[in-house]
RNA sequence: GCCCAUGUGGCGGAAUUGGUAGACGCAGCAGACUCAAAAUCUGCCAUUCGCAAGGGUGUGAAGGUUCGAUUCCUUUCGUGGGCACCA
């Protein structure tokens, strides 16, 4: 009998189909288990072999967790709100609703070949009424609430009303709050809510009449038709999600995630301690008091060193204090700045920028008149929008000065030696006043406290994180449940939910640079808010939602997720490793201080998948002709180098017929060969479909079977690691499996398994393996697991083993990775119950015991041999074993040895 | 630029805490079986010198710590990912 993968793949799929064997119940006496995937955007494209890499890899975890006695929740579903769906709507007209639909349909399918054991009852899809009535719904209770610093939690805003009623607040008495108009009141409130709406920046393109996120703006013009983009100030809708900055920092002391991941975290909350302070300069407009310009700093130590201030060139101030002499230069610089996106501004910083406004400030501690420059490398967002420079400290603030020929002062002495800032806390300070002959670290805190006490600034803690932007003026996404009426937002009725996303004729943007709901009469009539919010909406609390997918009365029920808690083990890509993982853990805080839900973490243990990366492969074409040269020989001539399909190239030697059929304009394409060979050019990108280096995993289960796919998606690599894809391996693991098959069945001969007594040396091996992979598959390590299966098996067919008593043992460590094989050959061993619920095998270390072991012998660190001793012997006796050996001796010649290290059951080193 | 990761044979990778570098697999080479092919099996496979025994070199590069470094430290180079409206 042979593996016939095909027939019994699809005959368990269906029998686990029928039988439910992947639904999970709320109602168990197991212990709970809650394994998590990152839900795909379902792209148009399918999937690809990148895709599944994490989910091969928590469906391993799932089964080996139900094997050790877990109820495991292993949910799918679908973040189904989004971009890429909308822009195709434009291009096609086709509802995002429909191709949506669509989409998913391809992705479950392509899911279900691989075999997961997903509890597909569970299912959701963000785009959904039934599922984003409840995002609208958590949207308002984030509205409706405020952090209040003192308990630092999220509460209703009513306690602060009532705040606002007997005790007024810094600003305003309680009597004139009373006073304050409605409108007033709400304007105030606003700057409390957690969800508030506020004006920003966007990028705005005239041409396009739309916004456009960062990623669809290239060196200043969009990227679709290469149009002008600027920066403009429209309302928009944020998260306060700074409120919960220090929360969020604490929070990752609680939880397992990788070091790398917490420090990326920790990186863009990006807390720094320090003070503002207050720098006083003249009114180049009319006579009025002068203006005071405040500057963020962590090191106010270096207060005599100031040599002038940088404003962000979108500083308030800039247009007031600007000199008529210098007001052409500014105006050019600010239109220069206009037209740069955040991120060159924050890239090409080896090209220095600035203007001088042709104001001075007075440094308030020595009188001293510093000039005032604007510049991009200092960003509106940040601190205060403004800086105070020290070149000697500070290695940007060094070059500026130096471009710009602005004199240095010093005030560390021969710490500073002019070529280069001197940015360390550790020098002893020199003129500079109070602070003289303090070490740096130390005058902080002296320089805070002065500051402080003359009341021109104060202690400030700031963050690098922003409020989170939660608007976007597109179609596909969920509606906010806000009306506006005489400009303040008013909230829908919770009763009202969900408020359905309507139908639009054109997906285009409205006027305005408004969402395409703008265009819609009936909304505009109803005053609702015309733009949607972002793709992170839905997933920020989805996984809440599978523990409960149904209710119709609450996003999830308290008494559920009490019972499910919170995830054990989530599995993604690194790529969210800042976005969604950040909003998902503030909306699981405000969710638990509104007391929806007993935990404020969401996630326990985080593991990240890396990326298979395609390995693309170029031609070159000869500028203007149709002629096509190899790689070897393409510095010859001036070409064009062009992606062509990896599926039409065997390694690097290209299939010129299937590339003539490709496409039409290649149909008479002719080729320049080198040694009667095309060879492509290969450089490893993304995987993606228009560098046509994706490899369709369909393609490799139909071929291969689905537990061979799974088995070399976990062998190609650590599952952390981001590797290159490459077919050809897949024959290793395709063979392994055929070879487990043939301990259970001969091809001619038939069944040829045993209930024959095992040996000493079987039950070693065995026991070996279930050490091995049981640790394995508990540490993530899939791949050294699959080698050690491999050698397993490969050892077994040595002794020719072909007894139940150890296979079917082995049967149950593989069922993880290999489900559908080892529920085939474990009925075919007499079982009639799944393999999915069988006993997982106890490991017996008594198997294991080893009396001598082969000691390798180095000389001075180099291995020279190796000598058999008993594990018991202790130094002295394995001194004199390696003494009388002869190799040794040979080493020696003749030299007593200075030293002999002997590490007990590893090694023995013989110093000369 | 900033943040994070990473660099080991022709290729993917292994080496649980500093202790035999290259497990396992792919590709390649040689052989067995076969009329032939497929499948399967056996052997070789970092590099260099050598008939061999055996030796030299070798984990991106340069230094350092150590009896001993792929592993720890310093410097440096390359590559991949993220940087707030892609998800």
């Amino acid at each position: 009998m042979e593996y016939n993968f095909i027939e019994i793949e699809k005959k368990w799929q269906n029998n686990w189909k029928d039988t439910n064997a992947y639904q999970v119940s709320n109602d168990s006496s197991k212990p709970p288990f809650y394994v998590l995937d990152m839900f795909p955007y379902p792209s148009g494209a399918g999937l690809h072999v990148g895709h599944p890499l994490g989910y091969i890899a928590s469906d391993i975890y799932s089964r080996f967790k139900r094997l050790k006695g877990f109820n495991v929740l292993h949910p799918m579903g679908f973040d189904s709100f989004g971009l890429p769906a909308e822009q195709y709507a434009i291009e096609t007209g086709q509802h995002p609703a429909t191709t949506t639909q669509k989409n998913i349909a391809t992705f479950k399918d392509q899911l279900d070949k691989i075999g997961f054991c997903y509890d597909w009852s569970r299912e959701i899809r963000t785009s959904e009424p039934d599922y984003y009535r409840w995002t609208q719904w958590i949207f308002l209770q984030l509205f409706k609430s405020w952090f209040n610093p003192q308990s630092k939690k999220a509460e209703s805003i009513q306690t602060l009303v009532q705040q606002f009623e007997t005790l007024g607040s810094e600003n305003f008495s309680a009597e004139e709050w009373k006073s304050f108009s409605k409108n007033k009141q709400q304007d105030i409130l606003m700057q409390h809510r957690l969800a508030f709406s506020a004006f920003g920046e966007v990028n705005w393109c005239e041409a396009l009449g739309t916004v456009l996120a960062n990623d669809e703006v290239v060196n200043g013009v969009s990227e679709r038709g290469g149009h002008p983009v600027i920066k403009k100030k429209m309302r928009q809708w944020y998260l306060r999600i700074t409120d919960y900055a220090d929360r969020l920092l604490e929070g990752l002391n609680t939880v397992d995630f990788s070091d790398s991941m917490k420090e990326m975290q920790r990186n863009w909350i990006g807390k720094s301690e320090g003070c503002e302070m207050d720098f006083e300069v003249a009114n180049q407009i009319g006579n009025n008091d002068a203006f005071k310009i405040k500057v963020y700093t962590t090191r106010p130590d270096t207060i005599f060193g100031v040599d002038f201030l940088v404003l962000a060139p979108e500083h308030d101030l800039v247009n007031q204090i600007t000199t008529e002499a210098q007001r052409g230069s500014i105006n050019e610089y600010l239109t220069y700045v206009k037209s740069r996106s955040d991120r060159e501004r924050m890239a090409e910083v080896k090209q220095i920028t600035g203007c001088f406004t042709g104001a001075f400030a007075t440094n308030p501690f020595n009188g001293k008149q510093i000039p005032i420059w604007i510049a991009e490398y200092v960003l509106a967002g940040y601190g205060t929008g403004a800086i105070m420079a020290v070149p000697c400290g500070d290695q940007r603030d060094f070059l500026f000065a130096q471009h710009f020929n602005i004199p240095i002062t010093n005030i560390i002495g021969n710490h500073f030696d002019g070529t280069q800032a001197n940015p360390t806390k550790d020098a002893t300070l020199q003129a500079s006043d109070f602070l003289n002959g303090l070490l740096m670290k130390d005058a902080i805190k002296v320089a805070i406290e002065k500051i402080e006490s003359l009341g021109i600034g104060k202690r400030k803690v700031n963050f690098k994180m922003r409020d989170a932007g939660f608007s976007r003026q597109r179609y596909w996404g969920e509606p906010f449940p806000i009306r506006w009426e005489d400009g303040m937002a008013i909230a829908t009725e919770e009763s009202q939910l969900p408020l359905e996303l309507p139908h639009v004729e054109k997906y285009g943007p409205g006027p305005e640079g408004e969402g395409p709901l703008a265009n819609i009469e009936s909304w505009k009539n109803e005053k609702f808010e015309t733009s949607t919010m972002p793709g992170y909406a839905g997933s920020s609390w989805y996984f809440l939602r599978y523990m409960d997918p149904k209710n119709a009365n609450t996003f999830c029920d308290k008494k559920v997720s009490d019972y499910w808690g919170q995830v054990n083990v989530y599995i993604g890509g690194t790529e969210h490793a800042v976005g969604h993982l950040l909003y998902s853990r503030m909306w699981t805080k405000v969710l638990f201080d509104l007391g929806y839900i007993g935990f404020d973490e969401p996630f326990k243990r985080l593991v990240n998948q890396g990326m298979i990366q395609g390995s693309s492969r170029f031609v070159y074409r000869i500028k203007g002709t149709n002629e096509f040269v190899s790689f070897g020989l393409k510095e010859n001539y001036e070409t064009d180098e062009l992606h062509v399909d990896v599926n039409f190239v065997d390694g690097i030697e290209l299939d010129t017929t299937a590339f003539s059929n490709w496409k039409p304009d290649y149909a008479n394409a002719s080729f320049i060969l080198e040694e009667g060979k095309y060879l492509c050019g290969v450089e490893v990108e993304k995987m993606s479909k228009s560098k046509f280096n994706t490899v369709n995993p369909d393609d490799l289960v139909l071929k291969y079977g689905a537990d061979t796919f799974r088995m070399y998606e976990m062998f190609l690599g650590p599952i952390e690691q981001s590797k290159p894809w490459d077919t050809k391996g897949i024959e290793g693991v395709h063979r392994f499996l055929r070879k487990l098959w043939r301990l259970f069945n001969d091809d001619l001969k038939g069944k040829v398994w045993n209930d024959e007594t095992p040996t000493d040396a079987e039950l070693k091996i065995l026991h070996r393996t279930i050490k091995k992979i049981e640790a394995d598959t508990e540490n993530f390590s899939y791949n050294t697991a699959v080698s050690a299966f491999m050698v397993c098996v490969n050892e077994m067919s040595d002794l020719k083993c072909h007894k139940k008593s150890i296979l079917e043992q082995l049967l149950v460590l593989l069922m993880p990775y290999a489900p559908h094989i080892s529920e085939e050959l474990w009925h075919q061993l007499g079982h009639t119950t799944s393999i999915l619920d069988a006993a997982y095998p106890v490991f017996e270390a008594s198997y294991l015991v080893e009396s001598s072991k082969s000691y390798p012998i180095s000389i001075n660190g180099k291995l020279r041999t190796n000598i058999e001793i008993s594990l018991a012997a202790e130094q002295p006796e394995v001194e004199q074993i390696v003494l009388n050996n002869e190799i040794v001796q040979k080493w020696l010649e003749g030299n007593a040895p200075k030293k002999i290290i002997f590490v007990k059951g590893k090694m023995v080193n013989v110093v000369v």
